[in-house]
RNA sequence: GUCCCCGUAGCUCAGAAGGAUAGAGCGCGAGAUUCCUAAUCUCGAGGUCGGCGGUUCGAAUCCGCCCGGGGACACCA
C-alpha cells in the first residue's frame, strides 16, 4: 500500500516538479510514531534541496499544495523542518476494513501464486540423536520464512537434508552396538567419541529384547555396527519427523544424502564442474577451483585415500537442486557454518546460477539459562534439553514465539523458568489473549443482544472517529506491507513485534472504550466490525508464526 | 591473523537500505474492576544508543579506526 501510494504521490507532484523523478528510490513513505504527525509521512522535501536550491520548507509547502487535492487524503500538513505530513480519508479505511473481511486469515498475502518456485532448506538435523533447542530454532525460522515466502506469491518446497552417510552414522552405530555389548558384558569398551545420551541405551536394549541373536550370530563386529547403525538411524529420523510434526513443521522433500553416493550423482556433478575445468589434482588428492569465484581457497574433493569429503556430497546436493530448476535457493544454516559459506557458493556458482541464487540464513546459538544459569549443551557429553521436552514444558506456541523474538542470526537467551511460567510475564500470552478477548466480546454480543458478529454484517465506518480507531485501522492497512518486508528482508523475527504491536493497541481500546453498547446501535456494529477486521488481521500473523489463534483463555 | 554476531534503561532485548522528543517487557513506585475476561490498562522514575573521527540539512542507523564480549576459520561432518 505504501507503494501505490508513493506511485500516486510521484506521479502527481511530478507533473509541476520533474525532478522528482531523479529522487523517487529515496523518497520514504512511513508511517510516523506520533498521532499529530499525520498517518503518513513522506521525506520528499529533503530530497530536493540539491535539485531546486531551496530550503526543505519551501519545497515541502510547494508540495503540501499539489496533494491537498487528491481524494485519498483528508488533509496535508507540513512540519518539522520540512516533512510532509498526510492524513487519509474514511473512504480509504473503509476499503481496507472490506478487504480484510473479504481476505480474513490470508489479509494482504498475494494473490497471485506465480511469483516463482523455490526450495527452502532447515533443520537437516544428523539423525543420532534428538532435536535440541538450535534445531527448534532453525525449524521455526525455516518454517515461517517459508510462510513469508508463500504470502509474498511463490511456490514454496520446504527440504529437510539427512546426513546419513559419514561418520557420525558409524559412530552413532559403534556406541549402539557398545551399549548393547555392556548389557551382558559391563566392561565392554564404550568409544571415546561415541554418543553418551540415555537414548542410546533405550535402543540398544530394544534392540537385545528383539534382535539378540540375529546380532550376535553376525561374524564380522563391523556388518553388527553398521547393523545397529542403520536401525537407529531409522528410529531416530522417525522421531524427528514426529517431533517436527507436533511442532507444525512438515517437509514436502526428505533428501538422502546416501543416495548421492548410491544413484553416482556424486560423479555427476564433480564430472560438470571437471568439464567446467574447476577441477585438479594435487598432493595426491583431487581438488576444485572455489578461488575463481570468491573463495579464499582450492578445496579438497576427493582425499588422498580416495574418499570424499563432506564437502564433495554437499555440491552433488546443490547441484541436485539445481538441476530442480529453482528460482532461487534458502538454506537455513548454524552460524558454525558461515565460513563454509564462501565455498559452497563458489562451487554452485561454478553452475552459472545468478549472484543471488544461493542465501543462506544464520541461525546464532541458543543459549539454555536455567534458575539463573546457563546449561551447557552437548550432544556428545549427552546433557542437554531434547526440544521435545520444551515443548512439553513451555508448550508450542511460547517456544515458536520465543525462537521468533530476535533476529536468527543473533544470540538468544532462553530463559525456561521465564517461559514456563502462564503468566503475563510471557508475551505470547499478551497476544492470545487479544484474539481471545475479541471472541469473548463476539459471544457477549450474541448472548445480549442476539446479534451475533460472527455472522456477516455491514456498518458504517464513518462513525469511528475516536483517534484510537483511526490509529487501529491506519495500523490494519499497513500491515500487509510490515509483513512483506519481514518476508523480503528475512526477518521472520518482525512477525512478533507487529502482533505484540497490534494487541497493545487493541488491549489499550478494550480498556478505554465499551464496545457493546446498546444505547447506539450503529456505532455498536460500527466497532464490532473493526474487532472483526483486527481478529482476521491477528489470525493472519497467527497463520504466519504457526500460532494457535485460542477463543477462550 | 582473517571472517561472522553482539555492545541501546537495573535486567532481557526491540528499533538500523539516515529523519521529528530513542522504545517495549520484566523489575521498582503510584493508580484503574457498579461495565464486554485485571492473562488487561494508565501514570512515574530510569539513557552520553561502547569510544573517537568522517559523510550532510540531519547519524543509534552509513563509512573509517579503536575498545570489550561471543563464535568460526580441517584432506572433519
Amino acid at each position: 500500500m505504501k507503494e501505490e501510494i508513493k506511485e500516486r504521490i510521484v506521479k502527481e507532484i511530478g507533473k509541476s516538479i520533474p525532478d522528482i523523478e531523479s529522487i523517487k528510490d529515496k523518497i520514504k513513505v512511513e508511517i510516523p510514531k506520533e498521532e499529530k504527525f499525520g498517518d503518513l509521512s513522506i521525506n520528499a522535501a529533503f530530497l530536493l534541496t540539491k535539485h531546486l536550491r531551496k530550503k526543505p520548507l519551501e519545497i515541502a509547502y510547494q508540495i503540501k499544495e499539489i496533494l491537498e487535492k487528491l481524494p485519498e487524503f483528508q488533509k496535508v500538513e507540513v512540519a518539522g523542518a520540512g516533512f510532509i505530513n498526510l492524513f487519509l480519508s474514511t473512504d480509504y479505511y473503509e476499503q481496507i476494513i472490506k478487504q480484510i473481511l473479504v481476505e480474513k486469515d490470508s489479509y494482504g498475502a498475494a494473490k497471485d501464486k506465480n511469483k516463482g518456485r523455490i526450495n527452502v532448506e532447515f533443520v537437516s538435523a544428523n539423525p543420532t540423536g534428538p532435536l535440541h533447542l538450535g534445531h527448534g530454532r532453525g525449524a521455526v525460522v525455516g518454517n515461517v520464512q517459508s510462510n513469508l515466502y508463500e504470502y509474498l506469491g511463490y511456490n514454496v518446497e520446504r527440504e529437510f537434508y539427512i546426513n546419513d552417510a559419514g561418520r557420525q552414522i558409524q559412530k552413532l552405530g559403534e556406541s549402539v552396538y557398545a551399549r548393547f555389548r555392556q548389557i551382558e558384558q559391563p566392561d565392554y569398551p564404550f568409544p571415546e567419541d561415541g554418543y553418551h545420551g540415555e537414548y542410546i541405551k533405550e535402543i540398544a536394549q530394544h534392540l537385545y529384547k528383539y534382535e539378540r541373536e540375529k546380532i550376535l550370530s553376525m561374524v564380522d563386529e563391523k556388518q553388527a555396527i553398521d547393523f545397529c547403525g542403520e536401525f537407529a538411524k531409522e528410529l531416530l529420523l522417525e522421531r524427528i519427523k514426529n517431533d517436527l510434526k507436533e511442532f507444525g513443521v512438515e517437509f514436502d522433500i526428505w533428501f538422502s544424502e546416501k543416495k548421492l553416493y548410491t544413484s553416482g550423482e556424486v560423479e555427476e556433478a564433480l564430472q560438470f564442474l571437471k568439464n567446467k575445468g574447476m577441477i585438479y589434482e594435487k598432493d595426491g588428492a583431487v581438488w576444485v577451483k572455489t578461488t575463481l569465484y570468491g573463495d579464499d581457497k582450492d578445496r579438497v574433493i576427493i582425499k588422498s585415500d580416495g574418499s570424499y569429503t563432506y564437502f564433495a556430497g554437499d555440491i552433488a546436493y546443490h547441484y541436485d537442486k539445481f538441476k530442480r530448476g529453482y528460482d532461487f535457493i534458502v538454506n537455513v544454516w548454524g552460524a558454525d557454518h558461515h565460513g563454509y559459506f564462501p565455498r559452497l557458493k563458489a562451487a554452485v556458482m561454478a553452475f552459472g546460477v545468478p549472484e543471488n541464487w544461493i542465501n543462506v540464513m544464520f541461525i546464532q546459538l541458543v543459549k539454555l539459562f536455567k534458575e539463573g544459569k546457563e546449561i551447557k549443551m552437548s550432544k556428545r557429553s549427552g546433557s542437554f534439553i531434547t526440544l521435545k521436552e520444551l515443548i512439553e514444558e513451555v508448550g508450542k506456541d511460547a517456544v515458536i514465539y520465543f525462537f521468533l523474538t530476535k533476529d536468527s542470526d543473533t544470540h538468544l537467551n532462553f530463559d525456561i523458568d521465564l517461559a514456563v511460567k502462564k503468566s503475563s510475564e510471557n508475551p505470547v500470552y499478551y497476544v492470545q489473549y487479544a484474539h481471545a478477548r475479541i471472541c469473548s466480546v463476539f459471544r457477549e454480543a450474541k448472548e445480549r443482544f442476539g446479534f451475533d458478529p460472527e455472522e456477516d454484517f455491514e456498518a458504517d465506518i464513518s462513525l469511528l472517529k475516536e483517534e484510537t480507531e483511526r490509529a487501529l485501522m491506519k495500523f490494519l492497512a499497513f500491515i500487509p506491507d510490515l509483513i512483506r518486508e519481514a518476508g523480503e528482508r528475512k526477518q521472520p523475527h518482525k512477525l512478533t513485534q507487529i502482533t505484540y504491536q497490534l494487541a497493545s493497541e487493541f488491549h489499550y481500546y478494550y480498556n478505554n472504550f465499551k464496545f457493546l453498547n446498546p444505547d447506539d446501535e450503529n456505532l455498536m456494529r460500527s466497532r464490532l466490525l473493526l474487532l472483526k477486521a483486527i481478529r482476521e488481521t491477528l489470525r493472519t500473523l497467527f497463520k504466519l508464526m504457526g500460532i494457535t489463534p485460542l477463543e477462550r483463555m
